[in-house]
DNA sequence: TTCACATTGTGAAATAATTAACATTTTTCT
DNA sequence: AGAAAAATGTTAATTATTTCACAATGTGAA
């Protein structure tokens, strides 16, 4: 396969919860227009996204539900599955650490990070929290690949140069505040303050419509 | 004006911010390519969306930080300012509600919502949570033009149809639920599961290389 | 069997976003 | 004064993404 697009990507994880709840209800085929009206985008999309990940439907009866499952999980997930952590464990912090406990086999987390002394030593949905500065020691240890950063964002980039020092190789920056890593570290922002001033422009200029 | 790209209304939000804390260090100026390093992005790109905007900077000394400022306030800004509201106070509707307490001027929380009565009742970051039901009496007393969906997954659809139907006019979705709305709502999804899963994807993509 | 229909798969066109290239302008240096 | 340098502003080219349009094909009804 050669370069599948990032929004494909993205969307394909998308199908990949929506098709696990339609297995779940015990459906085993779906057309792509019912995957579309789900993901409320057009089943044109839904076509060439599977088409890219080399996956064919059958005429009349759409995708087998299960197959196409396994095969995003086999594009996105890795084998090994793969070890992440939690730098700040806030609120934001703990929604996300809530959201992933137990679910994914592929992602886990598998260590929180705080500077707080009443929160090192605890555990956050059965996940250990350490101190800022065992970060070096404990992505060694537990061999983990992706940081997520949910500290205020005065101190995003020193925890991103110490989880990048560290050793991880992915990043999720939940602060408001972009941090600078090497090109080789492969970082998402995800900026919250961004989403909301965007719905507020739409919503201001399409008033009076 | 006629019509901003969507990506160039987010950079302008993230501008802003980055300017603010400039405008606060003293600087009265600033280049294109000092805003493009702060936001890892090219001058060109900065050049281009303060150009689609319509504002000018002077040779040789940059932009007017405060003018800048400014002039990304009337465009992304309402004049009266919007009034928002955040159903489901769990660990994500508090981060959310924190980030925003206190500071912008022109977009406010002015209510939370949730079903649990120990939270009905009490105040969050000095803002009153009302049950779920009063959504539609809330959001008409108050004005509230945008509603900020952090319940649980299952129930992301109803909340959002409540929201809808009390009147709002921008949705803003943080569950892991695509939600249908009419489309003369403004919706914007923002799915941290995904946002996660690309990484992981990516990290294993470049493994090696 | 034959027809109508629903659905997939995909090349080509259209649209959106980014990047390149460069003319222009102001400042500074000599 | 003239040349060099450092910026901006903008057109054009490129790249990325989405949508259109339609051929192909299996299914069920007549």
């Amino acid at each position: 396969m050669k370069h599948l697009p990032h929004k494909t990507i993205e969307r394909l994880s998308q199908y990949r919860r929506a098709l696990l709840l339609c297995h779940a209800k015990g459906m085993t085929h779906i057309f792509s227009h019912e995957i579309a009206i789900i993901q409320h985008i057009t089943a044109v999309q839904v076509r060439r996204d599977i088409m890219l990940i080399g996956y064919t439907g059958t005429l009349r009866k759409g995708y087998n539900v299960k197959e196409l499952i396994d095969l995003i999980g086999q594009i996105i997930d890795s084998d090994e599955g793969i070890n992440v952590c939690v730098a700040g464990i806030g609120n934001l912090g703990r929604a996300i650490t809530n959201y992933f406990s137990g679910k994914r086999t592929k992602l886990s987390i598998v260590a929180v990070f705080d500077v707080d002394t009443n929160k090192v030593g605890r555990k956050f949905h059965r996940i250990d929290c350490f101190h800022i500065d065992d970060i070096p020691r404990i992505v060694k240890e537990k061999k983990i690949e992706i940081g997520i950063i949910t500290v205020p964002g005065e101190v995003a980039q020193t925890v991103a140069d110490i989880l990048v020092d560290a050793g991880v190789r992915g990043l999720l920056n939940y602060t408001p505040k972009p941090v600078n890593v090497p090109k080789e570290i492969h970082l998402e922002e995800y900026d919250m303050i961004t989403s909301l001033e965007k719905v507020a422009f739409f919503v201001k200029t399409h008033k009076g419509e």
